[in-house]
RNA sequence: GCGCCUGUAGCUCAGUGGAUAGAGCACCCGCCUUCUAAGCGGAUUGUCGUAGGUUCAAAUCCUACCAGGCGCGCCA
């Protein structure tokens, strides 16, 4: 497979390699202290300092303790081995030493760097990909907005990670699905239904009163415009209970279908909407319970039933139906979660603002009461989403005194700066949004800045196929490639590494930019794996800031267009393969990839 | 009171046991007849919340404390 053969061509796999081989023929020659095996595994790091080489390996330092030696007397004896191996003298190391205390530091030929880019043009869309999910089936269930209102910037933020971290896993291996979990059931819709009513009679012209401590009148406006819209004064004919119910299941229906295009707006694209009602008109919930009393978890006390979740290792018991009779939250979440498992997922993931923590406790003893292994459902909390304008928080919306709205935050800064900035956070820390920051159209905004990255990239090939127009005469003259030339030289980009030594500087400041951004093209995909396996989408929004800083040093120093065709050949290769970097990154964190801007 | 999260440069943050703790912003100084100056280069900036401990090595692991946020319902 490909993937396993750009295994092998790793630069960092590599140089392990290499590494390895000088251990296993040192310690043969009784050189490593009596050690027959490498005890600790042999990373190849990128070092912070230039000085200290473009790759360095500190394993020395680990096997000090082993080898009862020093780390700087094994470092130089691993050095005095890798320089035998005719791996390390092919121009792929251009020279390497030991330093204090005990690391081998590498510093780069130009033959892997040319491998690099060869590899990114060979795997393309796919280049990054890695395995770490070994095609195991995922749930990412998130943002689960109750449907009686807009969603507001938190929502925003759930609904970004959420969205990141399924097209991060799908990169990564794994099968995944998402989900939105719809709270419709009759006490919910019956809730909204009488505020909903209210409002409908009221813009009707007939006075009644608006209930008191219900959801606020303005925030339900648009939608019950849109409800009369569609139905006129029909349900004015319904009373009581009837009316409350169908004014209450319409409206639903629109601000569902509201967040639904809202949230596709902003990309985030559901398998599926998952009904609560559902679970009720199935009976599932009385299933969940029954399953729950079967396995010995519930008992009865106070003429409510309990989940015994303390012996779970919950901090107390947990009501699962009221005295009232009516199912709390958690019952329901019982029947959902029974549901999902009994899907044969191989892990499920819930996406909750940090507030509702609280229940997580509750959460995992309901799994584990129903004889399912908790450990499959991970729930991750975001929190919170400040807003500030210059500086000062923000506080003010259209619609509700204290929070901001998501379509709000959208209209203002544009979808990519949202999802940004959303994106680009630990879901651990809370955000300070900056609103006037995400407008601005220069560097200081680091989501045009990787964006105009890659239009630079385009641009770029856009201005070769252009005629050049020559600065003393004035006269056009034929583009530096052709449309045809390109196509050939496409392919091969693809088939051969050798083409882009043609590139590289001479000049040893040149070639640092140069060599410091094919190496960051080769990152990506660690930078993958490690996103995926920490389920941190955000820190490839901060990588591809970091290709986006090294594209703009080697655009300065080394023009591509040249009068050399087998420079410009090689360095457009470059530049092509860094835009097809940024666009893996911009993909999975959702933000465009403009050609021009 | 208990639980969870957070504490790193003036600000926003990265740093998942290893070299002199790094970026961006802000501030200051340079750079446009050539592929987007919507840009680049340089300078300044630190009791890693505090105190102990583990380790050859701690911002990172452990303990206690301090500060901020959130949560502790027969609410969802």
């Amino acid at each position: 497979m490909v993937l396993s053969k750009w295994k092998q061509t790793m630069i960092k796999e590599r140089l392990k390699n290499i590494v390895e081989k000088a251990f296993v023929q040192a310690s043969r020659d009784g050189k490593m202290g009596g050690l027959s095996e490498c005890p600790e595994p042999i990373i190849i790091e990128r070092p912070k300092l230039p000085e200290h080489g473009d790759l360095a390996c500190g394993v020395a330092l680990k096997l000090a303790r082993h080898a009862k030696s020093s780390p700087v007397a094994i470092a130089n004896t691993l050095a005095e081995y890798i320089k035998t191996l005719p791996e390390a003298q092919n121009g792929c190391i251009s020279n390497f030493e030991v330093a204090n205390p005990g690391f081998i530091n590498f510093r780069l030929g130009k033959s892997w760097l040319a491998d690099v880019i060869h590899e990114v043009h060979a795997q393309k869309s796919n280049y990054g990909r890695e395995l770490v999910g070994e095609n195991k089936r995922v749930l990412i269930e998130y943002v689960s907005a109750n449907p009686t209102g807009s969603l507001h910037i938190g929502h925003g933020r759930n609904a970004v990670f959420g969205s990141c971290l399924a097209n991060l896993f799908a990169f990564a291996g794994y099968k995944v699905e998402q989900e939105f979990y719809v709270n419709d059931a009759g006490a919910q819709i019956a809730a909204l239904g009488e505020c909903a009513l209210a409002a409908y009679q009221r813009k009707l012209g007939q006075s009644v009163d608006y209930p008191e401590g219900g959801y606020p009148e303005e925030s339900l406006s648009e939608y019950i415009d849109i409800v009369i819209e569609r139905n006129g004064d029909k349900y004015l004919a319904l009373s009581g209970d009837e009316a409350i119910l169908a004014v209450g299941n319409e409206t639903k229906c629109v601000i569902q279908k509201a967040q639904e295009d809202l949230l596709e707006k902003l990309g985030v694209k559901f398998e599926r909407w998952f009904s609560e009602e559902s679970l009720h008109k199935a009976h599932k919930v009385d299933q969940a319970m029954a399953v729950l009393a079967s396995n010995n978890h519930s008992y009865e006390a106070d003429g409510a039933l309990w989940l015994k979740s303390k012996e779970l290792g919950d901090e107390r018991d947990r009501v699962l139906r009221k005295s009232s009779g009516d199912y709390t939250y958690l019952a329901n979440d019982a029947a959902y979660h029974l549901d999902k498992f009994n899907r044969g997922y191989d892990l499920m993931v819930n996406i909750w603002g940090a507030d509702h923590h609280g229940q997580v406790p509750g959460l995992k003893a309901i799994v584990t009461a129903l004889g399912f292994d908790p450990k499959k459902l991970e729930v991750v909390l975001t929190q919170i989403v400040n807003l500030n304008r210059d500086g000062k928080a923000v506080r003010m919306s259209k619609r509700r005194g204290t929070v901001v709205m998501l379509d709000e935050v959208m209209d203002e800064v544009g979808v990519d700066a949202v999802r940004y900035y959303l994106a680009e956070s630990n879901p651990n820390n809370p955000i300070n949004f900056d609103l006037e920051l995400a407008k601005k159209q220069s560097k200081d905004n680091p989501a045009f800045y990787l964006q105009y990255a890659h239009a630079r990239c385009c641009s770029i090939l856009r201005r070769a196929l252009e005629p050049v127009k020559d600065l003393e005469s004035g006269e056009l003259k034929d583009p530096v490639v052709t449309e045809q030339m390109l196509t050939e030289w496409e392919n091969e980009y693809a088939h051969r590494a050798n083409l882009f030594l043609a590139g590289f500087e001479e000049d040893e400041a040149k070639f640092g930019y140069q060599k410091s951004l094919v190496m960051r093209l080769e990152a990506l995909p660690q930078e993958v794996r490690e996103a995926a396996t920490s389920w941190q989408p955000g820190r490839l929004a901060s990588f591809g800031y970091e290709v986006a800083k090294d594209l703009m040093k080697t655009y300065e120093e080394s023009r591509v267009i040249t009068a050399d065709l087998s420079v410009t050949k090689a360095r457009l290769g470059l530049i092509m393969a860094t835009r097809q970097v940024l666009a893996n990154v911009l993909k999975i964190i959702g933000v465009s990839a403009p050609e021009r801007m």
